[in-house]
DNA sequence: ATCATGACTAATG
DNA sequence: CCATTAGCCATGA
C-alpha cells in the first residue's frame, strides 16, 4: 500500500506537533501547504496506515471540539489531557 | 475519468 | 446554541 506524499506530509506535521500541544486539521492543512485540503487531511489520518506510530491524537477541530478517533474519542480525550498536564 | 464518502470549516438563520 | 448549506480536497471503487 503505497501511500501519497500528502499523507506523508500530514503524518509528518502531525508528528511535529509538540507534546501537550494541539493543531486543528486546519492548521495542519496550512502546514503542509494545503490550506484548502483540511477534508482530505481527516481522510489521510482515517486512513492513516501509521495508525498507533503517528500522533493523530493531537489534531483536533478548529472550533476546539474533539474531531474523531479510530480509538475511540473518549480515548483521543484522555491521551491529549495527561500530556498537556505534565510536559 | 467519474461518483460517493469523510476524523472538516465557515457562514447563515 | 443548534441546524442547515455550500465549499474544497484526497482517496477508493
Amino acid at each position: 500500500m503505497n501511500i501519497t506524499p500528502f499523507q506523508q506530509k500530514v503524518y509528518d506535521f502531525v508528528q511535529t506537533i509538540p507534546k501537550g500541544e494541539t493543531a486543528t486539521y486546519k492548521n495542519v492543512a496550512v502546514g503542509i501547504g494545503h490550506p484548502k485540503a483540511y477534508r482530505a487531511v481527516g481522510s489521510a489520518l482515517n486512513r492513516n496506515p501509521f495508525i498507533g506510530r503517528v500522533s493523530c491524537h493531537r489534531v483536533i477541530k478548529s472550533n476546539g471540539q474533539i474531531g474523531g478517533y479510530v480509538l475511540g474519542t473518549n480515548k483521543k480525550l484522555e491521551l491529549l489531557k495527561k500530556e498537556s498536564l505534565n510536559s
